[in-house]
DNA sequence: GAGAAACGCGAGCGGTCGCTCGTGTTTACC
DNA sequence: GGTAAACACGAGCGACCGCTCGCGTTTCTC
């Protein structure tokens, strides 16, 4: 048996340590990635392409990746990570809130956080790439839905759990078809796409939660 | 200047004749190329593995399509045709019924269609393609979104000229994101997923078109 | 300051892709 | 039956892709 360093039990044999220097290419590689992924699109984005938006040689690109799938792994973890940490969006309070000014308090920073990172929904809509990169992203996925399916728990109580997944599918599915025609426009038409998303998502879920603040305990 | 044959006015150069078993053929490619498509999308798909599928050689492919663009744009647009044409879906008579019947009216047809034919998503959604397919595709997108304001327009007249625009977008961008949904699952949770579009879409359209059925003329 | 490890380079390998081309077969038309 | 065009084949070309490898440079550690 390979017992290896004390404090890395498994069997997993990658203690590289990294220097500063390096974490610094890894963020210009994951920066030069975003803009290329969302440029292209995954499948046709091209490593060599990645590297030379970072200005970088494609054998350095591979010091800190092992091969194309984990840039797009990497890259989706941490925009995820980002958007799910930096702005408090799923909070109890904002749960409690009148349904209108929810959907602002939740949609208004997701919006915000996309139109800086347009990347973020290129990953999320990338459907058509091979490998595992597939089941990861699903991942990701579930991880967002998972929050809203709870929010919505948290508002109506009394929904079936699959009548609650269902809605939950559904309004992320609407928000990212309303992200797309946002990211699409600039200006006063992404603002009134916005509007439109908004009021989509209201009529949607008016029915089902409520309008009002509290969860709907009589 | 060449001038070419009596009924070829202009400067195309391209009077192929096709036999019957041309057609044939090229049916062939083309269900081939759906089924592809549909598997692996626009860019990773492969011609060889198109012809393959259609139990054809390469050359063959190319004796029929000029290019991998043009499999695609013609796939998308014989589909596109077949959507709007087979089913009178966007008749006078729909947008004068009651909102609910219109819109089971309108989906229901649109929704079987793309259960036959998912390449037709697979080709709507596909963003990530080079060359000027994505042109193409924008043109067929039209298209329907087209005949979605017009109704739109029908149904309330009053409403401005942009936010007509914007209400079709986001309706037809709203269709796409739950028949991706739907597509992903089958059975019971199919039919879910359509009851939660049509709900969606009813709540997002009554404010704007009003629940009733003729025209909001007083 | 010496050794090790992390970092960096870029030519190029093996492989796949879109597409071609020389050649042979089938069909339409007289 | 003869001939020209349409159809069919499949090896393989050139381009590009993801990725490697040998070797030089910088940084950390003692």
């Amino acid at each position: 048996m390979t017992e290896s360093k004390a404090d890395q039990p498994h069997e997993t044999v990658k203690p590289r340590r990294r220097q500063a220097r390096g974490e610094r290419r890894i963020q210009q590689l994951l920066d030069a990635a975003a803009s290329v992924f969302c440029r292209a699109g995954y499948t046709s984005a091209s490593t060599n392409a990645i590297a030379r938006e970072a200005g970088v040689s494609p054998g350095t690109l591979y010091q800190f990746f092992p091969n194309k799938e984990a840039i797009a792994v990497e890259l989706g973890e941490r925009l995820n990570r980002r958007m799910l940490e930096t702005h408090g969006v799923f909070t109890p309070e904002n749960a409690a809130l009148p349904l209108r000014e929810l959907i602002d308090a939740v949609l208004d920073p997701m919006i915000e956080f996309n139109c800086a990172n347009p990347a973020f929904l290129t990953l999320l809509q990338s459907s058509e790439a091979p490998g595992n990169f597939l089941e990861e992203h699903a991942a990701q996925h579930d991880s967002i839905q998972d929050r809203i399916e709870e929010l919505i728990g948290v508002r109506n109580p009394e929904l079936s759990p699959e009548r609650r997944t269902h809605t939950a599918s559904m309004a992320f599915a609407l928000f990212k078809a309303g992200l797309g025609l946002i990211l699409g426009h600039e200006g006063a038409e992404r603002e009134a796409y916005v509007t439109e998303l908004k009021t989509a998502l209201y009529g949607y879920l008016a029915p089902v939660l409520g309008t009002g603040g509290a969860p709907a305990r009589p």
